[in-house]
RNA sequence: GCUGCUGUAGCUCAGAGGUAGAGCACUCCCUUGGUAAGGGAGAGGUCGAGAGUUCAAUUCUCUCCAGCAGCACCA
């Protein structure tokens, strides 16, 4: 039999017998490490015990303290041990795939009956006692004849699909936990005993579609979490509660602001409070527009569906638009008008109207765009994915030769931005050229390049998305990481050739002659209503002063200060700061909880020394202490706290 | 749109085949109290909408609407 050479971490090299497995070499090794360990890195690839290595190679062996490879494996075995828990209850059920996902895994299951959350106490209790029974792990190659056979024979026939999905001339890998077979990738444990009994938790059933097609059957899907131990579990469960303390839905009641109802599903009610934020977070981009060369516009909202069949919309996009027909006295036809689902068409237009010189561009157009799309109804969320929404807009037009210089100023712009919003976490990813496109290879080239060296001149990383661009264009997308960690892709950048050519936009170049201007869609912020349901959730709703639509409450401890109290809301607002009284007859206690909730940065106290001293008692949302200070000192301080950070 | 679940007072929720209840919020009264709920009284509901079964439906059935969790979608 022949040799090969293994090397270790440690840079130590042996010569074993072509064909061992890492279990063997575990073995080897040392009589501990063979029971500890849980898999191997061969080669750079996460590596089952028993399969065999075949050549020289790297080998790693993996245990419990190896994160990375512990949890994948953990969650990986988890999700067979639950399928096999669900047939050994419900013999019937047909089982499809599972894999690892975010902090555990899912299983789609085929199955006449939904289960219900009873069933998950079974199932959960079922794979308790798998993990008990320590049941070992096995694995075979099998040929793909064989494999079918055997799972037409017991009925499996979406295993039957799966196989047929294997290309040529990969392994088709068979897995055993105890007796419970299942077609996999692998790698697993060495036997279910490796598990965490205390650490996982079936967290909900939802429906999924086979293979993510629409058009395929719906199948039920059970979700799991787990972790290496009962530790990380609870930490997981405080985490979840935390983010739900966090939904916006919940905090926009809280804080009144705003409300959402029947009669206008996916349509916002904005309270004051609400509209508020709203209206700061507007005027401090339209500042920040302004100063970065922008020019603002406004274009209708009820606009005839001719236009929608110019711009390609009306095609791809009719079922998703709210149409308008309007039945005019003597007209023979309706006409047929769409609310705008988006600005570029409408901003073409205004770029139309006269002649365009080369001089004239870049030309930046903004519109703070109310858009109205019909959103499928299982999409809407709250604030944050609703069906009448103003985004932050605007259309660059310009040559080909801008592209970079004009993306890099955009990402500057956004940088700026984002930073003044208190998001410094945040990356970059680019969408390159999709399968089914338009356009030469050339400007393709072209414009990929661009966008790749705006980032890097700019000063940032980004991370290529292969084929996820628009048929017409490649894109940026700008992705943030709010407070408790989670991602929102917020930002976009979109190179449109195809726009300006369809709505037969040009302008008169150096030369003389008619040239086709290329179009960037930009957005900084997405839509106002989806980031300040970001800003709320970040923040948990207690907003930077300066957004805060209740900035300060100034509440009375005795009816005699009520007077004071007007004074010192006279003093904040004069000084540009949203401030009320509160000269309820009620405890002081009952005034700091409900304000304290409320999420009001500042709660000024005043009592009899108070209007005696001239002065305030400061409470700030988050401290038990409180701070007396003059009238004046507070006045000028929160005069400079209320200003928008570009304001300062 | 699809699967499952939910819809009772402003909010959070309980309830039962015989037309409803709690806490908080609200109004009034007492209380002037020093930093996260002082006390008392009162008012408040076509039980999401429509149809069916029944002597009787908010409760059971069906349809619709909306919401929630996923899936699919997101120009």
């Amino acid at each position: 039999m022949s040799q090969i050479s293994l090397t270790f971490p440690d840079g130590n090299a042996r010569d074993y017998d072509k064909g061992i497995t890492p279990a063997e070499v575990a073995e080897s090794i040392s009589k501990s490490l063979s029971k500890k360990a849980i898999s191997a890195t061969v080669n750079g690839a996460h590596w089952d015990l028993q399969w065999p290595i075949e050549d020289d190679a790297t080998v790693a062996i993996h245990t419990m303290q190896d994160d990375e490879q512990a949890l994948e494996l953990i969650r990986h075995d988890l999700a067979h041990v639950m399928a096999r828990a669900v047939q050994e209850i419900w013999p019937d059920v047909k089982v499809t795939i599972g894999p690892v996902r975010d902090n555990g895994w899912f299983y789609d299951f085929d199955r006449a009956e939904p289960f219900t959350p009873e069933d998950l106490g079974a199932i959960e209790a079922k794979m308790k006692d798998i993990i008990n029974a320590r049941d070992a792990v096995k694995t075979e190659v099998w040929g793909r004849d064989e494999a079918i056979e055997y799972y037409e024979s017991r009925g499996e026939s979406f295993k039957v699909e799966l196989v047929n999905r294997i290309p040529e001339g990969e392994n088709i890998r068979m897995y055993w936990h105890g007796d419970w077979q299942d077609l996999c990738r692998g790698p697993h444990l060495q036997h279910t005993g490796q598990l965490p009994a205390d650490a996982f938790k079936l967290t909900h059933v939802a429906g999924a579609y086979w293979l993510g097609d629409s058009d395929r059957p719906m199948l039920q899907r059970i979700y799991g979490v787990a972790f290496k131990n009962r530790k990380d579990l609870k930490a997981w469960e405080t985490m979840m509660e935390e983010a739900a303390k966090r939904d916006h839905r919940k905090l926009g009641r809280e804080m009144d602001l705003f409300h959402m109802q029947e009669e206008a599903p996916g349509q916002i009610f904005w309270h004051p409070n609400g509209w508020k934020i709203y209206t700061t977070l507007q005027d401090y981009m339209r500042r920040q527009q302004e100063r970065d060369g922008y020019v603002e516009v406004n274009t209708p909202q009820v606009v005839n569906r001719k236009l929608w069949e110019a711009s390609g919309h009306w095609d791809n996009y009719q079922e998703n638009m709210f149409i308008v027909e309007v039945d005019e006295d003597h007209a023979r036809e309706k006409t047929v008008n769409a609310l705008k689902p988006m600005n570029c068409p409408c901003h073409v237009q205004v770029f139309n109207q006269g002649l365009k010189s080369y001089r004239d561009l870049p030309l930046r157009m903004a519109e703070f765009g109310s858009c109205n799309r019909y959103e499928p109804s299982g999409a809407l969320h709250g604030i944050m994915r609703v069906r009448g929404f103003t985004q932050d807009d605007a259309h660059i037009f310009c040559e080909e030769s801008h592209i970079e210089s004009e993306t890099k100023k955009f990402i500057e712009f956004l940088a700026a931005i984002y930073a003044d919003l208190g998001f410094h976490d945040w990356s970059i990813k680019l969408s390159t050229r999709p399968e089914k496109r338009i356009g030469t290879e050339e400007s393709w080239d072209h414009a990929e390049e661009s966008l790749g060296n705006a980032c890097k001149a700019a000063g940032y990383d980004y991370e290529i998305q292969e084929g996820e661009g628009a048929f017409y264009g490649p894109k940026l997308e700008f992705v943030l990481t709010d407070a408790i960690g989670r991602e929102w892709q917020c930002g976009t950048l979109q190179v449109d050739p195809n726009l300006p050519e369809r709505l037969d936009a040009n302008f008169v170049g150096q030369d003389g002659a008619k040239h086709r201007p290329v179009m960037l869609h930009r957005a900084v912020l997405g839509s106002f209503e989806r980031f300040i349901g970001i800003l709320i959730e970040s923040h948990a709703g207690k907003l930077p002063f300066w957004l805060a639509p209740r900035q300060v409450v100034v509440t009375t401890i005795i009816s005699e200060a009520d007077g004071y109290a007007d004074e010192v809301v006279a003093a904040l607002k004069a000084a540009g700061v949203r401030a009320e009284a509160d000269t309820r007859n009620e405890k002081i206690n009952y005034k700091v909880r409900e304000h304290s909730l409320a999420k009001v940065p500042v709660i000024l106290a005043v009592g009899a020394r108070e209007v005696e001293e001239k002065t305030v008692s400061v409470r700030r949302l988050g401290e038990k202490q409180t701070a007396v200070m003059s009238l004046d000192d507070i006045v000028a301080e929160l005069k400079d706290a209320a200003l928008a950070p570009d304001l300062k």
